[in-house]
DNA sequence: CGACGGCTTGATCCGAGTCAATCCTGGTGG
DNA sequence: CCACCAGGATTGACTCGGATCAAGCCGTCG
């Protein structure tokens, strides 16, 4: 079960780039979001909406990051996605979301009404095929998780996150993870104990340096890529 | 490796409501490719598209079944979906396609210029919304499935495709499934032996009954639902 | 008829899950 | 400052479900 929600409404207005990737483009609707929005500050592990709750806003992670997860009636869990500054979240066709999202750690995150933007969309042209490309963009990211899914063991798994998550950051060669090891297991349809098993692996392969457990260097890229071949 | 097309267009003009689900509705970007599209008949298993090839066009089926793949390099494939008759598919926001689909068995395929479509939509606020609308189906379709290739076991995979197949068909407790043990191995995340033997066991089980290979009747929908609980 | 492709069945193996015991690491209070 | 604690991460021993390898089976078509 999760804690209710700290919902700390930061008043402050947004400095001209209060943070990377999040860009005041009011020609984009990331961009102009932040003129429309309020922002919410979730704390570590809080629900921010759940499955089958009114589709009512959109989201946009400021700081912090998220993950989307859907919940099986046995408790298992299939995180579908995770969410970093910039990125946005929480687009639903339909009325009522069919997924749920939680704070990975302490994150701000910008809402904004949903029937505002669609409402956008009617009228501006721009607009609507902005929405479009980032429900097909995401659709071409959960199409490529399949394949972690349907094909690959757990190294292979394992190592494919590894280097998109570098991709995903500043592009060298360590990682800071937002997230904890369950919920690296539940991105890959795997268990905590197989991730760490095979993290460990990879160090031995000298592949990777865990200089902590969140903390993560690349050491063999090549290696790594070789793995998915 | 796969055969050439067979690329026998279809000359004679659609009848008014030719094959159920593909109404000729002028409003919806389904029912207004009618007029706009080239019909073209694929023989099985031939590539209607291949990854990385552009993506000029749009489809939809007009009768039989198509397959979206991803292929590894090792030559394991991942099967992102199935299409069938009044289905749209192999919609990009990129100018390539990120996945391949080739027909499951001889199909009627209504292809239309990927341009044309996107051009209305620039123009129609309405065309816009149902090329998003369609986006944002598919990506539920495939979160859905996400979470059969990270959390469920044969029996409860193989459960929910037959589950899901009758409703995509009359809704009935029969199914003539078009495609291959391969292909819903392939869908599943499974081989072709386990899927066999699973549905063997469903059958002892006395959750459904195998009239033949490809034809199935549902005994006992309740215990195939309560599989995914 | 024979051959072929798709499907089923059987025997065996192995990778990842399960259960359980430590091992950090960071935070709290004495 | 150190002792203690709690939660997350790692490691180990063992099990088991599904993959693999290898025959057979069955329906279709030449």
């Amino acid at each position: 079960m999760l804690m209710r929600p700290a919902t700390t409404t930061v008043t402050t207005p947004s400095p001209r780039r209060p943070f990377p990737n999040s860009g005041l483009d009011v020609n984009t609707i990331a961009g102009s979001m932040e003129l429309m929005g309020t922002r919410i500050c979730y704390a570590r592990n809080v629900e921010i909406f759940g499955e089958g709750e009114p589709a009512e806003y959109l989201y946009k992670v400021i700081s912090g990051s998220v993950r989307s997860c859907k919940l099986l009636d046995d408790g298992r869990r299939q995180v579908t996605g995770f969410h970093m500054a910039g990125e946005v979240f929480g687009l639903e066709l339909d009325e009522e979301h069919h997924f749920s999202a939680e704070a990975v750690n302490d994150a701000i995150v910008l809402v904004v009404k949903r029937s505002a933007i669609v409402g956008l969309a009617a009228r501006d042209a721009d607009i609507a095929r902005q929405l479009w490309a980032m429900t097909a963009r995401e659709l071409q990211r959960v199409q490529d998780h399949m394949l972690v899914l349907g094909c690959m063991n757990a190294k292979q798994r394992v190592a494919t996150f590894l280097l998109r998550m570098t991709l995903r950051g500043s592009g060298g060669n360590e990682i800071e993870l937002p997230m904890s090891r369950q919920d690296i297991a539940d991105y890959l349809g795997l268990t905590i104990e197989t991730v760490s098993r095979t993290m460990t692996q990879l160090e031995n392969d000298a592949a990777i340096g865990l200089e902590s457990s969140r903390r993560i260097v690349l050491r063999n890229r090549a290696a790594l890529t070789r793995l998915n071949a």
